[in-house]
DNA sequence: TTGAAAGCGCTAACAT
DNA sequence: ATGTTAGCGCTTTCAA
């Protein structure tokens, strides 16, 4: 079924279906109902690739995102994908794994939707300026930047947290609340990526208080998992190797942490205080609330959205915006005794 | 930057360059070579919709999913991309909102895309020959079936749970365990979706236990929010309206309720027992653990793709098959006193 | 107001 | 082994 099809079916040209389709003005009413009753009759639905193909550009917006069940995500797109819409723009959503090289994904994306712009959320922290050559349209990297690889500051736009700090943060809320020993569950200490940046801010909370790095209470998942975070800490109490309080780098898994600690038999925040960084919705809801610095969801979405328009439409250049956490006391976190 | 470009720039022609694309073996290995070359200096990506539109046929099966950020699908779409890419597959993901119309976007997609076949993960109930029509390639429904609509059981395939027996079985539990007052929190009682079919499973577990039906109970939330399941059962408790059990038609509404028990003053299970339908991950780590039914997610996803692959390649015409849930006996429910 | 025809970038015959 | 060329379905001049 092509727009062929209907035409003939109307007896009409191709270029009339093609208008009334498009809502061209200079149709007559009697030929352009004639054209929508086809339509409908025939169940004709136009072939976006051939349109694509020959649109000079569209208002397609992408949206390329690592991770597909990040939790953490879904609010960051959700309000990303209405500030598109309130701008008359449209936004093409692409998920990738954790495997795929998101810049290639991003290019072959754009080709194929002749993007605008490109929204990367939740990337690595280490291209290169090879690599992102192949992206020749604007783009804007939301929640990291490019902390590790040899980028230049002016080759591309960013907002994010600093998450060296906020980890930091994190743990100077415990430090204040006389903790000293103070584990950390986290991926990879050397992930490139936030993992590792906020391990950084972890050693260095320590630093500042004097406080040496015990490997023992360094809990490695090497994973996002939640089952992987709940044996981690598991195995961590298992050791036996004493803490009052635990630094986890991800909502998801301190949810899954605190399951770990009531199973082992620690109270939260009695035995063990916990503090994590995201803010996601359904750690409000865990018993006790999950203290935890909430990175602006919302705000990050759709400040990624102005700063890329703002490029695509040529009122400004690139740009690099930090946005602030915000901490939420919960319940789970008290004085050390 | 097209695949002309490329051909110039080589030195050779178009269905050269084309051919090293798409690895035909009767290239030379220098040609070979100095395509590859030129594409990476180039930057060349191939443009998606032209070759969309020229190949005869995909191997992409389309997914469209209703409701973004919904946890119980996750893994099922997860589940049904393994098999789909198991199978030699690619599978198109495309998600859309509460408002948009999934027939009209399946469609859609399954043009521009020339998908082979579609999974309709989470849609409506009440779809009607004339709009199905306009599908014209071997779909199923993934996690419903027609039990509103006025479809023919010939006309399509579903992979499903029975939610209204499941929901009975559900409520049985608490029945059996000497519940009396139990409490329903749904989205709705009339949505023509999941929501209604739970609905009357528990009205029919209550009916065969001779307990009649108490409008006060049932809280309606409108919506499966979190948040609105949380304000929903907070008021449930104002009302001082008693109860000893709580059935919630979905893990991640439930998680939300037992938090507002919590506050409320009301310990789980002791005072109110809660039991729900879903089995998100998320759910086994709430404390205590959810008891709930859960849903064979993963089989769900790789039955469904085995229902379309079979249609696709002729093995079998459309099937309609029910899947069970399982009982996670969590720390949710006790015996009431 | 309508139709004819060119061309978007690509693949796959068909030639050579 | 490589080049030439005819479309794929659509939009958009340009003509009528």
């Amino acid at each position: 079924m092509t727009i062929k099809n209907v035409a003939e079916y109307c007896g009409v040209s191709v270029s009339t279906v093609s208008r009334v389709l498009n809502d061209h003005p200079d149709v007559s009413e009697a030929v352009r109902a004639r054209v929508m009753a086809a339509v409908q009759e025939l169940h004709y639905v136009p072939n976006s690739s051939a349109r694509d193909l020959v649109r000079p550009q569209s208002d397609a917006i992408g949206l390329v995102v690592r991770g597909v069940g990040n939790p953490f995500f879904t609010a960051v797109i959700r309000a990303a994908e209405q500030a598109v819409n309130r701008a008359g723009y449209t936004l093409v959503l692409h998920q990738i794994h954790t495997e795929e090289n998101e810049l290639l994904a991003a290019a072959s994306l754009a080709r194929a939707k002749k993007l605008r712009g490109l929204i990367l959320l939740g990337g690595c922290f280490d291209y290169t300026p090879e690599q992102t050559a192949a992206l020749d349209i604007p783009y804007v990297c939301c929640s990291f930047t490019n902390s590790f690889g040899s980028l230049g500051n002016t080759d591309y736009s960013s907002v994010s947290i600093d998450d060296q700090a906020e980890a930091r943060r994190a743990v100077e809320v415990l430090l204040r609340k006389g903790h000293r020993r103070i584990a950390v569950l986290l991926d990879s200490i050397r992930d490139h990526s936030i993992s590792e940046l906020r391990y950084r801010g972890y050693c260095q909370a320590l630093g500042d208080h004097g406080i040496r790095l015990d490997p023992a209470l360094v809990a490695e998942t090497g994973d996002f998992d939640m089952a992987a975070a709940y044996d981690s800490v598991r195995r961590l109490l298992e050791r036996k190797t004493d803490f009052t309080a635990l630094f986890v780098i991800a909502d998801s898994m301190a949810i899954a942490a605190m399951k770990a600690l009531h199973d082992g038999g620690r109270r939260i925040p009695e035995d063990c205080s916990i503090i994590a960084i995201d803010g996601i919705e359904m750690s409000t809801y865990t018993v006790p609330t999950l203290t935890t610095l909430i990175q602006p969801q919302d705000e990050m979405g759709e400040e990624a959205v102005r700063i890329l328009l703002d490029m695509v439409e040529g009122r400004a250049g690139n740009r690099h915006v930090r946005l602030h956490t915000t901490l939420r006391a919960g319940g789970s976190v008290c004085r050390a005794n």
